[in-house]
RNA sequence: GGCUCGAUAGCUCAGUCGGUAGAGCAAAGGACUGAAAAUCCUUGUGUCGGCGGUUCGAUUCCGUCUCGAGCCA
């Protein structure tokens, strides 16, 4: 079974640089877990590794796609578990480091996507009956062809209603039958590190690092992004741009603008703390406010855990 | 120094014709299988500024003190 380390953890509290110096001790290459990263010329905002802090590491799934392209945890999956055995099979052990925590599981966990993919026009649809009729049509409809599912969703999740239906749609199968085939093993012999902080003191550090990205020019990104048209895709959905284009649009100021930007940062800490904790089994490492480095423990837990595949892998301790 | 208006949840404030209180925002918790940095759900005990007085009972009325804002000297 091939191997994999991950890294977990809110945003903003320092998984990339962990990745980076694991990477040098494990000789690892390094594979990116984020949803946004994986867009050109959103540099600033999505918090990407700079070519100085690479350090020579390869890193996958960066830059990989245009603003204006569609992405999804399906194609990610496909990409991840390629990058995942080719790396296994150069004898090292590749690094998933990330904050998208479906991402993440569906490359752990193997989910089966390949049957249902996603149908637009069916979308497009469910999305026009969702204006007309309302979501309780919708949500009704489902409860009578999927009672298992329709149960799992909020009637108000109308994203996760329309997926629901999409899937019966296009398919012929129910989400809950998709689901019963799956399987709940796990796919790699992975290690999953998580990063934590104390609540007030990782609240101080996004706020600063929203500051400092400021400073470093995202308004300018988003600006460059927005005049080549790109307000309404996907990608402009992320955390630091989606609040920055209603100041360019002139609906906001930018104090209001920073704000709210710090504000959907600490909330989506949050909810990554709400999927880990709850999702996944995750051995957590505690970074206290003086900034001490948990690296050292870190090191000996990968070790110890790789042991019986350990003596074959081209690491070298630094 | 005098007068007026304030002081209630982390913030901005509402309210109780006297029966210990509630909105918005912030925040906390949760859900999630092809948009996931998305989408959605749930959650309000706070010496009602301090101390006295009236009252069966005061956050509410009265007195006084403290702090803040404004006006007049």
């Amino acid at each position: 079974m091939n191997n994999v380390i991950v890294i977990v953890g809110p945003t903003a509290v320092g998984k990339t640089k962990l990745s980076i110096d694991l990477a040098k001790v494990f000789r690892s290459e390094i594979i990116s877990g984020d949803s946004m990263q994986v867009y050109q010329s959103m540099d600033i905002g999505t918090g990407k590794v700079t070519a100085t802090e690479k350090a020579g590491i390869p890193h996958y799934m960066i830059d990989i796609k245009r603003p204006d392209e569609p992405f999804s945890a399906a194609e990610y999956q496909v990409l991840v578990q390629t990058y995942i055995q080719e790396i296994n099979q150069k004898n090292h052990i590749p690094i998933l480091v990330g904050g998208s925590g479906l991402y993440i599981q569906s490359v752990l966990y193997d989910y089966d996507f390949s049957n249902r993919k996603r149908n637009i026009e069916i979308t497009k649809m469910l999305e026009k009956r969702l204006k007309e009729e309302g979501i309780d049509v919708l949500y009704e409809e489902l409860n009578h062809i999927d009672k298992e599912q329709a149960e799992k969703i909020h009637p108000n999740n109308y994203r996760r209603v329309i997926r629901a239906l999409e899937v019966y749609e296009s398919t012929g199968l129910t989400m809950s039958e998709y689901h019963k085939q799956q399987t709940t093993s796990p796919n790699y012999n992975h290690f999953i590190i998580g990063l934590e902080m104390d609540r007030k003191t990782l609240y101080n550090q996004i706020n600063n690092r929203v500051d400092s990205m400021i400073q470093q020019g995202l308004i300018h990104e988003v600006e460059h992004l927005y005049k080549q048209g790109y307000a309404d895709c996907q990608s402009m959905k992320a955390i630091g741009y989606k609040e920055i284009i209603p100041y360019l649009k002139g609906e906001i100021d930018l104090d209001t603008a920073i704000e709210t930007l710090k504000r959907n940062s600490r909330r989506y800490a949050k909810r990554q703390y709400t999927w880990f904790k709850n999702k996944m089994d995750i051995k957590w490492y505690t970074i206290s406010p003086e900034g001490n480095n948990p690296l050292p423990e870190i090191i000996q837990d990968v070790e110890q855990f790789f042991s019986e595949t350990y003596n074959k892998l081209c690491y070298k301790r630094s």
